[in-house]
DNA sequence: ACGGCTATAACT
DNA sequence: TAGTTATAG
């Protein structure tokens, strides 16, 4: 069992080398002859050719492997050069292989402690003497940098097409300015000429991993073989860590790696990185900056003997607790403009009878019409709905007050889906400027209404039969009605109509006790009316086109809306992972930074949080608060910490929808696209550049 | 039948 | 999406 090993001290640095092919380049040098052949050591010749130990680069890439057997490898690769482990004793004799190793270590060890970790592996610890280096030699003090140093692959360095690597390294060696770097830089300064002095006596390559630890070390000297070495910079960790099958971690390649993978498999990439990072400590999590409750809901349970056995119960119940959600959602409405567009219904059964009763009692949800009234009848649709599939629709018919088949031990309703009220428009500016809405009259109330509209759910009463759109946010002071541009149906009329479309989907007016299972609302054959209507009704959601993105606020809502989308939906696991990584997550950089090296100081990095948490606090923080002024009246603290934090927001142009762009106006356009081509600088957040400053509110307005 | 209720979020 | 499930204060 691998035994945790906290870091000690902090920026040390580390060297892993690992010869290439080590055996082959043993017999080659044995066996001049050979070289840059394609060649293999095989170990034992009795059977199907003995078996390959080592396989140099040019049978590689004639696709030989290790673990092939002679005889395949010649199949795959005819010309391949097969030579044998010397034997003694009957068995392999791998002492020249030995005592060749001992040749590298012994030159390996002169710039500092020198762990022998396997026949063709060291580790090195040069951190006194990149300190020294850096100390007395930095490497921007040398005129010139070592050829092989150059060589170095910089995990994590911008490697553009058409930009010179060397040069690029040049850069990062020399100009970094990060000390740990340096320290790095000045390890790979040594490390390369260790590697060439090592060529030089021996005349075999090596290639190396220069890291703050061993693991990363190790990881990373096999990531460029032959004859290369490869640099693990703080900034990288990360992302080499997330990418990286577990099995490639030293002493996970057995069977704890493979459980290991195989149980984070089952639980998923984000679940598994999840767990990986918590182990560490390491958690990236923001404080979300939300002050509202995302839902309301309201429940109760009815444990045993309580259990509500009869419609009516139930409906009592519902209406208890719709009547409370009503209300909450009433006061969030006027004390923090936002409308709740979904209605969910849970509940808890049991059915006596049948050993099914394990079912779940299915949860049900939809459009949330506003008014007490309304959600007490939808919110019974939904109930009823849901019994009749929690039943079955063979079960027997139960007429009369009571069953004895189930009983409900908890119900609850919720709202969800809570957003705020467009903001931004003239109307709403203007509901804004007038009175509260408390003591709001009705025009004002009107005004608000009709600007909300678009956020509604998008229609759902356009069934064939019913052609009549039906507004779908409604106040709960029956004197409100909304007005969407088709003439308005009266409550009454409107529900009548409904009734005697869908008798069965109104509950409402049903005697309370005279339930059967047939006047349940069906979802399938039987009643297709019923279920066409409660589908439409009360099933439909309100994503449809989604029209409570579109029209209000400008192209910020749509992007955000758009991105969200398409973020949660495809790119999954790794590149998404990447994708999440990559906006300079840095809080998550830095806590794992200082996890695994015991560091104080941040990189500086641009500050942008995920792009959608801007977009949420600006929208939908400001409780008690209008949205925003004008301009120079006061603002309270709350939207005072929003303008100040705003200045420091900004997008990342990989999240930015191309889109987008065609709907600012042209000057704007120029100046966006201008900033978007370079597309490197994650961090430009100057004030008046800023995609974020664009869409500010209180600029360009 | 014994914790109830509220709320959030991942996942499918 | 809608619905399920788990979790937590």
């Amino acid at each position: 069992m691998p035994v945790a090993r906290p870091e000690t001290s902090d920026s040390r640095v580390i060297a892993h080398v690992d010869m290439d092919c080590f055996y082959v380049q043993v017999e080659q040098r044995k066996h001049p002859e050979l070289r840059g052949l394609p060649t293999a050591v095989v170990q034992y010749n009795s059977w199907k050719g003995g078996g390959l130990i080592a396989v140099s680069y040019e049978a590689r890439k004639c696709g030989v492997k290790r673990s092939m057997r002679g005889a395949e490898s010649k199949q795959v690769c005819p010309e391949i050069q097969l030579v044998q482990v010397p034997v003694a004793r009957g068995k392999a004799d791998l002492n020249s292989y030995r005592s060749a190793g001992s040749e590298v270590v012994s030159i390996l060890s002169r710039k500092g402690r020198c762990e022998r970790a396997s026949i063709d592996e060291v580790y090195l610890d040069l951190t006194e003497a990149a300190e020294t280096m850096l100390a007395e030699a930095p490497p921007e003090s040398l005129e010139a940098i070592d050829e092989e140093a150059l060589k170095s692959h910089v995990l994590g360095l911008n490697n553009e097409d058409g930009s010179d690597a060397r040069e690029n390294v040049r850069k990062w060696i020399c100009n970094s300015n990060e000390r740990r770097d340096k320290l790095l830089a000045c390890g790979a300064l040594i490390v390369a000429e260790l590697r060439l002095q090592v060529l030089k006596e021996t005349e075999f390559t090596c290639s190396a991993g220069i890291a703050h630890n061993k693991m990363l070390a190790k990881l990373a000297s096999g990531m460029n073989k032959p004859a290369q070495q490869t640099i693990v910079p703080l900034s990288s960790v990360k992302g080499l860590l997330d990418s990286l099958p577990i099995k490639k971690m030293k002493q996970l390649g057995g069977k704890l790696g493979s459980s290991l993978q195989t149980d984070l498999e089952r639980y998923g990439i984000n679940t598994g990185t999840w767990l990986w990072n918590i182990a560490r400590g390491i958690s990236g999590e923001e404080v979300e900056g939300r002050l509202l409750p995302k839902s309301h809901g309201s429940g109760k349970t009815f444990p045993g003997p309580q259990a509500l056995k009869t419609i009516s119960s139930v409906q009592h119940w519902l209406n208890e607790l719709c009547e409370d959600l009503s209300e909450r959602l009433q006061l969030d409405l006027e004390q923090n403009k936002r409308i709740a567009h979904t209605l969910v219904l849970h509940a808890t059964a049991y059915k006596a009878s049948d050993s099914d009763s394990q079912k779940k009692f299915p949860s049900k949800s939809c459009s949330l019409r506003y008014g007490a009234a309304k959600i007490q009848e939808d919110a019974l649709s939904l109930f009823q709905a849901a019994l009749r599939e929690y039943l079955g629709l063979f079960t027997a018919k139960i007429q009369g007050s009571q069953n004895n088949q189930w009983g409900i031990t908890s119900l609850s309703v919720s709202a969800s889906k809570i957003v705020p009220i467009p903001s931004g428009t003239a109307s709403i500016m203007k509901y804004f400027h007038g009175r509260q809405p408390s003591t709001s009259t009705n025009q004002s109330q009107n005004n608000l209404i009709e600007e909300s509209a678009p956020l509604s759910p998008s229609d759902n009463d356009n069934d064939s039969e019913v052609k009549i759109t039906k507004p779908q946010i409604e106040f709960p002071g029956e004197e409100t009605r909304m007005n969407y541009g088709v003439p308005s149906l009266d409550q009454p009329e409107d529900r009548n109509l409904l009734n005697d479309q869908n008798p069965c989907c109104s509950s409402k007016n049903q005697a309370q006790d005279e339930f059967t299972l047939d006047s349940l609302p069906l979802s399938t054959s039987g009643s297709e009316k019923c279920s066409a209507g409660n589908q439409s009704q009360l099933m439909k959601n309100y994503s449809g086109e989604e029209p409570c993105v579109k029209p209000a606020m400008p192209s910020v809502n749509r992007q955000e809306q758009k991105r969200k989308s398409v973020n949660d939906k495809g790119t999954s696991s790794i590149l998404r992972f990447f994708k999440n990584q990559d906006p300079s997550c840095a809080q998550q950089k830095l806590e794992h930074v200082e996890n695994i090296e015991d560091v104080k100081a941040p990189v500086t990095l641009g500050p942008q949080s995920r792009s959608d948490n801007c977009l949420d606090r600006n929208q939908s923080e400001l409780p008690n608060e209008r949205p925003f002024e004008e301009t120079g009246t006061s603002s309270s603290s709350v939207s005072a910490q929003f303008e100040q934090r705003r200045g420091v927001w900004s997008y990342n142009t990989d999240e930015i929808d191309p889109s987008v762009i065609d709907e600012l106006p042209p000057e704007i356009q120029q100046e966006v696209r201008a900033w978007l081509r370079p597309h490197k600088r994650h961090n430009v957040a100057k004030r008046g550049s800023s995609i974020a400053d664009y869409f500010s509110p209180t600029k360009n307005a």
